[in-house]
DNA sequence: GAATAAAATATCGTATCCAATATCACATTA
DNA sequence: TAATGTGATATTGGATACGATATTTTATTC
């Protein structure tokens, strides 16, 4: 049987109510839905889903973990505010990770996720709205690491974007333009054609590098 | 006041059960006192700290979160077991963030830091029980990246060599010796002490490297 | 008005219960 | 005998109700 039938159960079955919270809460802090230091009652989440507070309190300790919450103790869990040195070290381990990823998945990069690069980063160019972009932004990034065959190194990268992105997605709202952020990716995507990893990997570290100067400027006007 | 009151609560007053849960199990886990795979029962972890399985619960999902351990539906949490290509990539993963969190911390590193990391080295070259030699390994490591100032970094650095800490320690019951890990961190001790940080780096990533390489093979037979 | 006391609120945790499901031993059948 | 079906058991995932504790707000007193 091709299949390990150990690994199966927890793919197969459908999801719990804690990881469906955890999923819902998780998407609301990272597109910005929360306000930062908004509490998280309970009782309030509780409701919404129709569920009782065991659920939403594992959920809430997941998103701890992540770094995406914060616990204060006998006052409960609040969206966790990041302050401007944090922001600098998570993108600069940002930068540190993704370099590293897209020099793995250069020589290995197939013509198809060439293509769905570039298609990404057309669309990304045409959008207007702040999730689609987002959305597309990570699109384009991510598929350029896939090759590399490192899901442990992309996971870890995920959650780190994750972290950052309700940033970015103010700044964009209050801000708007990619205007930068388009043509750095096509020469990302133009070093990766080339085949050329070093290349690529320098141009990627300066772009986020760009994108957290950029970031932290808004912020703080 | 010259602090504010509301980020001390959760600094200052004494741990919920969960979190003391979270750490005492934590340390079972990166320690190898639990067996890969085995199934962590709620109501026996209750049982032992004396309290409801709410708690339990609360901190499974939090070492879930951390990689520790794996949620089965319906059967309950087991430690996590990593495949070797896992293994691979996390060493890989140590590898790209501790040569770089070194490369950072070089050029700021104190007479201090340098003295204790020589310490560290000695204690470790003297050591014989593992436990003590596996702290004094991270000591080590850890000691050569607090000069970078960068938390984050180090958060991060700690939470994946926590994942992997279980297998180095039973390659160590099983296999003793530390000749080379010894006789390489004395040369990456040198890097630092000259200011070198690119051959600090570069030292660092291989002795990592060599490790996940030794290990690999020592798990195989 | 400032300091203290009391009430309201929310978390953290307990105890008990129930439903769904995975496992295992056993029985049945081909 | 081997494969399949069938309970019995155990454990999780979750609900509910309650108590304890800590914080915030309101009210009261001096």
């Amino acid at each position: 049987m091709p299949l390990n039938p150990a690994d199966l159960p927890s793919l197969g079955s459908a999801p719990t109510a804690s990881e469906i919270i955890v999923k819902h809460i998780r998407e609301a802090i990272v597109s910005g839905a929360f306000d930062e230091g908004e509490f998280i009652r309970q009782d309030d989440v509780a409701k919404l889903f129709d569920v009782s507070k065991i659920p939403v309190r594992e959920a809430l300790k997941r998103l701890e973990a992540e770094g995406l919450v914060e616990f204060h103790r006998n006052r409960g869990a609040v969206v966790a505010s990041i302050s401007e040195p944090e922001i600098a070290q998570i993108f600069e381990v940002r930068a540190i990770l993704e370099s590293n990823a897209i020099k793995l998945s250069v020589p290995k990069m197939t013509p198809n996720t060439l293509k769905r690069a570039k298609e990404y980063c057309d669309a990304f160019a045409q959008e207007t709205n702040v999730a689609r972009w987002s959305e597309l932004n990570w699109q384009f990034h991510s598929c350029l690491y896939e090759d590399a065959d490192r899901p442990f190194l992309l996971n870890l990268i995920r959650s780190v974007n994750d972290r950052i992105e309700r940033y970015l997605r103010i700044q964009l709202t209050l801000c708007g333009g990619t205007g930068p952020d388009e043509r750095e990716h096509r020469q990302i995507l133009a070093a990766c054609k080339k085949g050329d990893a070093d290349k690529a990997a320098e141009i990627l570290h300066q772009h986020i590098t760009k994108t957290c100067e950029s970031l932290l400027m808004n912020l703080r006007k």
